[in-house]
DNA sequence: GATTAGGGTTTG
């Protein structure tokens, strides 16, 4: 109950804010780091909220009272900031306190009752702030996608960024930079943690519980600033540690590879790292309590008789892992395997150790990839031959249809059952002659949009206008009995802007009037064409290198693909800017520039490994196959 | 009473 007179607040939409003024305001947290000292006299909090206007803005809370700032825990909490002053930096507003300065903060799931965190003695809250919240609830459920950073440490991978709710077991200070915490969820990592050498240390906490716990717990380093705020941690608090960075290390013996997770609290505060206590009260700390008992006693059951075969120094060495247990990482992909589900996972150390042909399922993020600009990773590809022949660019066309335009259209073959026939001389070009014959269907002309033409003598800009209005063009030139096709170096079908070009080595052509036999002659199928004409098509086919790292090893993988993977088909790309965006897109999701490795999507890949001779040379290569952009990505 | 920080990962 409100000890206070019943004051009406008026909070301010974020999109309505002007510099200069002191508002009310209410908004789903979007980004926040947690209160920590700055370097002047205060503690400082950074928070990002945005509403219902889909308007972000940024916050600077400083108080030299931590209590004093907002009770955030997780990104999707609301927060009520009274009396808070805006001003404008660098073009933009930000809010930061004023005198006055109060908040609330609320659980942001749907559904959670409404309690509101504050230190604040006095404050007024009402049946509009309930409201207020519930409304802020509904349009977050629907306009803000859930944070995935609250990991459990059985979701961990490596080389990842992540927010981690768990209690405290014991610490120790290394150096003056870096500071011991010894915590567990209970859950199992899905590697050993690593164990940070604990000769000389004095570790604070109850080591026989530590050592019945046996791999539920992990070790993490903390770094400069945070080495204080650990430092005045209590042993057994409920803690959350924001954006803990997870990095896998290898060890090679002779006989196996062990392998173990490090955990590592960078100093900074960017990105919101830090570590706040979490109150009992805290929904998600019941739950983590509810997780440890259950834990605690099934590792109590086994751990009798690991125990006495255990050394009893405090250096924990960690233990030897199966490689398969990767297998225990989950995580949402943005790609997926489209067949061989059954396969486990399995990491890339251990397929670079083996020998080929095999076939693997990984779980990998896209570390870098070749080539860079897209006219270069497309190629045409034979299917019996698997040549690759380079896409001929716009100017080599124009001179292969001029080379082979120089014969004179013979009138013997114009005009017959199969076609009929038109010739055009230029007036400014030497008197060169264009033949145009149309392909009759019955007997008949057909409309021009499922109209096949023949053309002899053609440049690229005039097969380019007719192409635009007739169904299909193809060059020919006039041979002794018969039209024929150009060489195979020039497209053997073009529709619209797409040219269908045929496997020279592959190929043995057939006469013209075979066209008479294709079945369909209304959508001229180019399969259907090649086939009668004798020609082996050749397929556009995205050919990159994807070097692929899952922080056990690096691999090399080639992908050959006409339109699985991107879900694009590369015989448009070429020609068509938004497909070019959109797999621009795909790629940068896939491999996002300018940001670490750490943040990159994982990929789930289904890849094969094959010899290749090279003279005396052998090499194992692999290939991605099988597998397609998630439907999120595209 | 001003300052702090002004989101955008360490290199242990």
């Amino acid at each position: 109950m409100s000890l206070v007179p019943a004051t009406n607040y008026i909070y301010t939409p974020l999109n309505q804010l002007k510099g200069g003024t002191v508002v009310n305001v209410y908004g789903v947290v979007k980004f926040f780091k947690p209160p920590y000292l700055s370097k002047g006299t205060d503690y400082c909090s950074v928070v990002t909220i945005v509403d219902q206007t889909n308007v972000k803005l940024t916050c600077l809370l400083f108080s030299g009272n931590y209590e004093a700032l907002p009770k955030i825990y997780k990104n999707g909490d609301i927060v009520r900031f009274h009396r808070l002053k805006i001003q404008v930096y660098k073009n933009d507003v930000q809010g930061i306190n004023s005198s006055g300065f109060a908040s609330l903060t609320f659980e942001g799931t749907l559904g959670a009752p409404v309690i509101p965190r504050t230190s604040s003695k006095y404050f007024n809250f009402t049946a509009e702030d309930h409201k207020m919240v519930e409304a802020l609830r509904v349009w977050a459920s629907a306009h803000i996608s859930p944070s995935w950073t609250l990991l459990k440490l059985c979701d961990v991978q490596p080389m990842q960024y992540f927010d981690l709710t768990c209690q405290l077991l014991g610490k120790a200070e290394v150096d003056g930079a870096s500071f011991l915490l010894k915590v567990w969820d209970g859950t199992r990592t899905p590697f050993p943690s690593w164990r940070v050498l604990m000769q000389d240390l004095v570790l604070e906490g109850d080591l026989s519980h530590i050592h019945r716990l046996q791999n539920l717990t992990v070790d993490i380093l903390v770094y400069d600033n945070h080495v204080q705020v650990a430092k005045s941690l209590k042993v057994g608090s409920f803690l959350r540690i924001y954006s803990l960075h997870t990095k896998l290390q290898s060890v090679n013996t002779e006989s196996q590879t062990t392998l173990s997770l490090e955990f590592h609290l960078h100093g900074g505060t960017s990105y919101g790292r830090g570590i706040r206590i979490l109150p009992e009260s805290d929904s998600d700390v019941e739950q983590l309590k509810k997780a440890l008992e259950s834990a605690d006693l099934t590792a109590k059951q086994h751990s009798d008789d690991i125990c006495q075969s255990e050394p009893e120094d405090s250096f924990l060495s960690s233990g030897s892992v199966s490689l398969y247990e990767v297998e225990r990482c989950q995580q949402l992909s943005a790609t997926i395997l489209t067949d061989h589900q059954y396969l486990e996972k399995t990491p890339l150390c251990a397929i670079l150790k083996q020998k080929a042909p095999q076939q693997y399922r990984i779980q990998a993020k896209l570390r870098s990839y070749k080539p860079k600009r897209l006219f270069q990773s497309v190629k045409l590809h034979c299917p019996k031959c698997h040549s690759l022949e380079e896409v001929p660019h716009e100017g080599d066309l124009d001179r292969i249809l001029q080379d082979g335009a120089t014969k004179t259209p013979d009138t013997k073959l114009q005009n017959t059952p199969l076609y009929y026939s038109k010739l055009w001389t230029t007036e400014d070009q030497g008197g060169r002659q264009i033949a145009v014959h149309f392909v009759k269907i019955n007997g008949i002309l057909p409309l021009s949009n499922e109209c096949l033409i023949l053309i002899e003598g053609g440049t690229l800009s005039e097969i380019y206008k007719l192409s635009d209005k007739f169904h299909s063009v193809i060059p020919v030139i006039s041979g002794h009995e018969d039209l024929e096709l150009m060489d195979l170096s020039a497209p053997y079908l073009i529709q619209g802007k797409v040219h269908h070009y045929g496997c020279k080595r592959c190929s043995s052509l057939r006469p013209i009037q075979n066209l008479d036999s294709v079945a369909d002659k209304t959508s001229w199928i180019p399969s259907s064409v090649a086939e009668v004409l004798g020609i082996v098509p050749l397929q556009y086919t995205f050919v990159m290198t994807f070097t692929l790292d899952d922080g056990t090893g690096v691999l090399e993988a080639y992908l050959v693909d006409s339109k699985k993977f991107f879900q694009i088909p590369a015989s448009e790309i070429l020609t068509d800017d938004d497909l070019q965006k959109t797999l621009e897109m795909i790629m940068d999701i896939l491999c996002p520039p300018g940001v670490k490795i750490d943040v990159y999507p994982w990929l789930e890949c289904f890849i094969r490994s094959y010899n290749v001779t090279n003279g005396t040379e052998r090499q194992i290569c692999y290939q991605i196959s099988d597998t397609t952009v998630a439907e999120d990505v595209i």
